[in-house]
DNA sequence: GGTGTGACCAGCT
DNA sequence: AAGCTGGCCACAC
């Protein structure tokens, strides 16, 4: 028989990468909306651990762009520096207040939604 | 190769 | 209402 099914060719991350290449500019999502796209919903925390991994990626992912649920730059520290995060994110226009995204609801992008499939 | 941990989320007490 | 626990998958030791 074959392997399970998590054992696809392109596993959990590949997955992760995409959707967050996929968020247009000036955007954001979260962690467990990611998840829940890919079907997992109690998988989010290997969304962090993606982002985590996809610093030593030949490829740029904007990491800036993926939050947690509230909104919060939880992962701010883990960029370049504890600011470079809330940088790029008000490059983009998104205005971000003590460290959480305002109007977080309103520049959700949520992939389920958007992609479908 | 087993155990622990991790940028989370939601449910239970 | 708020704190704790479980759950999910991949990676490091």
């Amino acid at each position: 028989m074959e392997k399970p099914a998590s054992r696809r060719n392109f596993s959990f991350f590949e997955n992760v990468y995409e959707v967050v290449k996929l968020i247009p500019h000036g955007r954001a999502t979260s962690y467990g909306a990611i998840a829940n796209y890919l079907g997992s919903r109690g998988s989010a925390r290997m969304v962090g651990w993606a982002m985590n991994a996809s610093h030593h990626l030949p490829e740029a992912i904007p990491a800036h762009r993926v939050v947690n649920r509230n909104g919060m730059l939880s992962g701010k520290h883990h960029f370049g520096g504890p600011d470079l995060m809330q940088q790029l994110l008000e490059s983009e226009g998104i205005v971000i207040e003590g460290d959480q995204i305002k109007n977080f609801r309103d520049i959700f992008w949520d992939p389920v939604k958007e992609i479908g499939f």
